[in-house]
DNA sequence: TTTATCTACTACATCGTTTTCGTAGATTTT
DNA sequence: AAAATCTACGAAAACGATGTAGTAGATAAA
């Protein structure tokens, strides 16, 4: 059913009917609401493609993030998706698996006005944003792993804060030698996260040592904390940028006998929604993320309908939330136990 | 850039050059290499929308789930979107939020071509199928949550022998009362399991009491489970078929001073990646949820590219997997204790 | 009455590709 | 040499919606 169907069952013109049908005051309102009539019993609906290709929007925005199968990014989906939905809009979903390679070849992709903007959180290889620069015309926002040198908005969580915070937790809980896990130095997050850190660190006079800072992007992840966790001088507290680190550290400690929170004190970034349920409960920082989708959308879609141009260099932060548990628990006994 | 640019660069009609980048057979294979050059030279990108409404297909499939920030939806997005990437195809995103009144809407949105096909996973509300009915030109494919009476390839896992084996496992640890939580009784998956519950108590001369089958759509589903646990003849187990209500549980045990497994044993259909590090670890039943995305893209492809319509009945039983673990362990004190 | 202004509609070009149909010129077949 | 077949390209008609530029006919202003 298109508009020339349409139009012929109406005897009009298929302008007329278009027109009627976008309410235009051109048409009169007897005819307007029996060309609405005979669309709605015809069950007529506009051809998405011929209208994007005559108006040169496409009502689609796109988001390319690392993974879908992930407690951050899942509630972001359910954000981004929930603006849409009310404004009409459709989501692309583009996975890089963090690989940077796919994500040229998405960006790539995406320039031929298949969409009409972009959020996006970069892939944890993802060192230069040359593929991301080319995009000068498209809207562009970026959530949580940002590129921080573009002009683009931002939509972060406080991560120097929240490094800073999880850093002094440890600590006042007894730490003396903490570790911090990340998985690629080159990421935004990491960065300032680890900034945190080495201020918190730096504060409570603590020696920084160069070698307690791992950034684990291989495969054998688990291998590099086990070493971590046997050296002679372990660390005792243990600052995770990624959930999935502090899993595979409990993992460790289970398998290497340390005990949490007495050996080892953990703590990480995390939206998963056992962590109280975990033995023991882990101590995590979470990210707003359903509202970091949201948020992320609302200012693209800003971009997008040319509301403003000055959002260009707007950095949006939006608090994360330590929950206290008992992973980074003050221990009192000084029970040092290695591993053996 | 377009082909009328590209066409006027090279001195060439525009038909020639839209043959010599389709390298169609009626252009010279010089003219086709100096086409190719510019083309890329000029970064030429085909216009998806002239191209859809010419060729009348989009290369864009739709994904319509109830929620995305969930530990076995996420991995399916994984597995549909790997599929699509490798055969050049998008994926629209929908979310339903469990409510039918959405998915309707998406469904009737889908009607007009925008998509070459849909894999979906019903809401929990979806009572009646009519919305899909419709669809009938559509290629469509249904994961997990299907609607058994249409004729259209469905994916799942074998909700039944697992449910089945759920309640044999615990059964065979000692309970003697079981209780069986879902979301919806509308739902395959509830259903199926549901009968696999059911079977194994018949199998085992256990009888069934109606009132330990427990659907929770409601947002107090806390405070029914709490009742549950509260009975006078509380369950002895508790067969949770989403991860939710088993997480739910755990909450409620802790609240009443219920021993996990010694005063109840609780498994749950769940892909949890912390499942064993929870207190007690969990016993769980893992769906291969990155395979069902992968499977159910593929047979929709399949559809989608080869009309074939003999897939039309198909019906395609992954395995999962029962991980046991301490939720369900058995013990050996008949250390019978109610909450105070 | 003449002219200007509205009202309600239609014709048509356009968005960028794809594809069918043609055709000039070269080559092969009879 | 005439006829048939190829080769390599171009013209033009879709695909369906939108918006500009009209235009009858009615009403209002001069």
């Amino acid at each position: 059913m298109n508009l020339k169907q349409l139009a012929k069952e109406l005897n009009l013109s298929i302008s007329t009917v278009s027109k009627a049908l976008r309410d235009s005051h051109e048409i009169g309102i007897a005819t307007k609401s029996t060309v609405l009539a005979k669309a709605k019993e015809l069950n007529y609906q506009v051809n998405p493609f011929a209208s994007s290709l005559r108006k040169q929007k496409s009502k689609t925005i796109a988001v390319v993030i690392p993974d879908a199968a992930n407690d951050f990014f899942g509630p972001v989906i359910n954000g981004i998706e929930s603006v849409a939905q009310e404004k009409g809009y459709h989501v692309l979903i583009y996975l890089t698996h963090e690989d940077m390679k796919k994500e040229v070849a998405i960006i790539k992709l995406l320039q031929n006005g298949r969409v009409d903007g972009i959020m996006m959180s970069l892939s944890e290889q993802t060192s230069d944003t040359a593929h991301l620069e080319e995009l000068s015309e498209m809207p562009l926002v970026f959530f949580d792993r940002v590129a921080d040198h573009m002009d683009v908005p931002k939509i972060t969580t406080d991560d120097y804060n929240s490094g800073f915070h999880a850093t002094q937790h440890l600590i006042q809980n007894g730490c003396k030698r903490i570790a911090f896990l990340s998985i690629s130095p080159d990421l935004s997050i990491s960065r300032m996260r680890m900034r945190g850190y080495r201020e918190a660190l730096k504060v409570n006079k603590i020696e920084h040592e160069e070698n307690l800072v791992l950034y684990l992007n291989s495969e054998d992840e688990k291998t590099i904390i086990r070493r971590l966790l046997k050296r002679k001088n372990r660390p005792d507290g243990i600052f995770a940028s990624v959930e999935k680190l502090a899993i595979l550290t409990y993992e460790v400690c289970e398998e290497l006998n340390l005990r949490i929170p007495q050996d080892v004190k953990v703590i990480c970034f995390s939206n998963s929604k056992t962590a109280a349920l975990l033995n023991p409960s882990l101590t995590t920082i979470i990210q707003p993320a359903y509202e970091i989708g949201r948020e992320a959308a609302t200012i693209l879609f800003k971009l997008v309908e040319k509301k403003r141009h000055h959002f260009l260099q707007e950095r949006t932060v939006l608090n994360s939330t330590l929950i206290a548990r008992n992973s980074t628990k003050a221990t009192r006994a000084r029970n040092k136990k290695y591993s053996k």
